[in-house]
DNA sequence: CGCCGAATTAGTGTATACAGTATTCCGTAC
DNA sequence: GTACGGAATACTGTATACACTAATTCGGCG
């Protein structure tokens, strides 16, 4: 049996919470936060929330101003560069190891990540996408067989998570990426490390131009 | 002016004192680790201990064992692999990008951590060396021009300060390591990002085989 | 002598209390 | 009217106190 470590701190949920509503845009860019109206909202004591904003701050989420307590932290083009730079690097590596692999039900994962992928499309829901997308790629990463690799791109996610819900929920072309998923997923299957790398850092870029170019659509928009 | 804001928290610091501790060896892996008496020997309450062993344990340096405390995490050849997997593409990553930098003195900074190195080498002191090394590929992640870097690759790097450490306390050969660096730095000098990355996965695949061999070689030796 | 179960203990995580500091606000001088 | 300085404020971070839980010990029973 296993250790049924289900039972999470206060700290670690108290993040979750925050994350969901900083990567949902509940939160978003600039809004002020203070630990003690968070920790009331939660009906927490001010020790988790203080522990929480602390781990925010290290995934970039957040950021102090001054002793006046934390702001959201700002997302520009150039952020989302460096986000997707670091994610390239990440899926590359994943993809290749994923493909070198020699589990044997690798296929019916990728396969039922594909299919989660498939029912977000069809429910439309923003959330969901969001989610199936996460999902497909955190399965590359388990497969891959390095248990550093979700813990080392967990900031990395985060953002992607924020920016890729508000690129979504901007009513863009949502496609194209799932079918770039199944030709990643293909490689993998096929054992073909190099193809699968090279599938996964173009499908990584492929986004980061896409995000770009939506964001400043959208801020010319609002000008 | 810049914010002066040197001053760190207590978490930060016990946090800082304790992965020296366990990067230079003094807390092998198995040694437990009691709140309490961290928090005794730095004249600290046990709050900013606390927060610091779950830094800890997110850097994956430490474990918990149940509700008895926690425990030095253990080292072994596999996890040297995955710790080098990562850093193969983080360094990768940030040579090909320092290539492309057009910072102008970068030249200047390279060459300063290469003194630094040949300085440790004349000393021989095991903690300069592993420092001149971190910092040599820290200047190249700092010249990458992405900032996220240094976050993400910060417990991974934390490793290999571990491993490293015993590595070349072991006495084995330092020399290979700063002429690989020099080829490196080169690379970047002279702009050709793709050979900069190229020769940092090199470097990083020579480190890994290279300590992969001696933990066996030692792990023989012991039995 | 070994095994089971209650009492003890050791140690964590959370809540509350405290202290300290940057920011704000306001009164005063110029 | 504006600039300066000091008091008030609004936060954070740290220390202490509390609660709870799993491991350990020890006594009774088979």
């Amino acid at each position: 049996m296993e250790p049924l470590s289900g039972r999470k701190s206060l700290t670690d949920e108290v993040h979750d919470r925050l994350v969901d509503a900083l990567c949902s845009g509940a939160l978003p860019p600039g809004t002020p936060l203070r630990q003690e109206a968070i920790a009331e909202e939660l009906n927490v004591s001010r020790q988790p929330v203080l522990q929480a904003l602390g781990l925010l701050r290290r995934d970039g989420l957040v950021e102090p101003m001054g002793r006046r307590g934390y702001r959201v932290s700002q997302v520009d083009a150039n952020l989302v560069r460096h986000v997707y730079d670091l994610r390239e690097a990440f899926d590359g590596l994943a993809a290749r190891l994923a493909a070198q692999s020699l589990d044997v039900n690798r296929k019916s994962a990728l396969r039922a990540a594909i299919q989660q992928g498939h029912h977000a499309l069809g429910s439309g829901d923003t959330a969901d996408l969001v989610a199936a997308d996460v999902a497909f790629h955190q399965t590359i990463y388990r497969l891959s067989g390095n248990p550093l690799l979700p813990e080392a791109s967990a900031a990395v996610w985060l953002q992607i998570r924020r920016v890729m819900h508000a690129y979504l929920q901007s009513g863009s072309s949502r496609d194209p990426i799932w079918t770039e998923h199944e030709a990643i997923a293909d490689a993998i299957c096929a054992g073909d490390g190099d193809r699968a790398q090279q599938l996964a850092i173009n499908h990584s870029n492929n986004a980061k131009l896409r995000l770009i170019s939506n964001m400043k659509d959208r801020q010319t928009q609002t000008n």
